[in-house]
DNA sequence: ATAAAGTCCTGAAAGC
DNA sequence: TGCTTTCAGGACTTTA
């Protein structure tokens, strides 16, 4: 599930249920989520600390924690503490519940705040997971991204696709030449550019790249309105787990096919 | 049993 | 030749 729209909204729960508060208690139910660091370091890292305002780059989501006192009018943001990063993989995602609601059985960490409710990190398949980082450590992470696909400018855009003789889909999907789209914004995106996923990324010209660039734009805004890559009926997504898929354009039967070990879907007539 | 919205690793092929 | 980039495949993990 979680592309850059998923993080975007997991950035908002976070915003609206857990920003300023302080966290009473980290209940770790599965460590198996932990990446780097233990059960006890993140607890006393965190305990008595107060989250700070979370943001997000492509896939990854940064929660930085100020020192736990509350705040003070001549220093508001607290001392500096340590930051959680938050990476969803395929299933993962942040839930805001109320502080003693049962936990559900992929509730991996449980963060219960000073408020009436409680934060919890839930995954089904952990192929990602969570650590604690630092300014260093951030620095690290973003040296291996591109720029984020919602923030990023034609002109970077282009140099960051031209020349690459990859398939446009791959590229697209590499995140270190864009952060935060993932199989199902790619086929959505180059199905509203009306590019075949297939077309080396070289052998576009700028014209072209600019139109994706657009076409990226209208599907992200939509996106992170919904949180999601929407299943509408008038958008790719809409159709790829029908039966017979249809273009939701033109009509025609869609192609379905793998793109660099990635279930692709694109529709043969407005994409040749 | 096969497949799944993510990333990382390997080995091989392609390109400069 | 050698370096880099890219691809395919498998691995991780759990469930429908």
């Amino acid at each position: 599930m979680p592309e850059l729209p998923d993080v975007e909204g997991f950035r908002q729960v976070l915003l609206s249920c857990g920003r300023g508060r302080r966290v009473t208690g980290v209940r770790v139910r599965d460590a198996g989520v932990l990446r780097g660091v233990g059960v006890t370091r993140l607890r006393s890292a965190l305990e008595g600390r107060r989250l700070g305002t979370p943001w997000r780059h492509g896939k990854w989501l940064f929660v930085p924690t100020e020192d736990g006192a509350p705040p003070r009018g001549e220093d508001p943001a607290g001392a500096e503490g340590p930051v959680l990063a938050f990476h969803f993989g395929m299933t993962g995602s942040l839930r805001c519940g109320a502080r003693d609601e049962a936990p559900a059985p992929h509730d991996r960490i449980v963060f219960t705040l000073d408020g009436p409710r409680s934060l919890r990190y839930r995954d089904q398949r952990k192929l990602q997971g969570v650590r604690l980082t630092d300014a260093a450590g951030i620095d690290r992470i973003r040296e291996g991204l591109g720029p984020d696909a919602l923030s990023v400018h034609k002109p970077e855009f282009e140099e960051a696709l031209a020349g690459r003789r990859g398939a446009v889909k791959s590229e697209l999907m590499d995140q270190s030449v864009i952060a935060g789209l993932g199989n199902l914004l790619c086929d959505e995106i180059l199905w509203r550019a009306r590019v075949a996923p297939r077309t080396a990324a070289r052998d576009m010209d700028g014209r072209t790249l600019r139109g994706v660039h657009t076409a990226m734009g209208r599907v992200l805004k939509t996106s992170v309105h919904d949180r999601c890559v929407p299943p509408r009926r008038g958008w790719l997504t809409g159709r790829r787990d029908d039966g017979d898929p249809h273009c939701p354009r033109c009509g025609s039967s869609l192609r379905s096919g793998r793109v660099s070990g990635r279930r692709t879907v694109w529709c043969p007539v407005c994409q040749p």
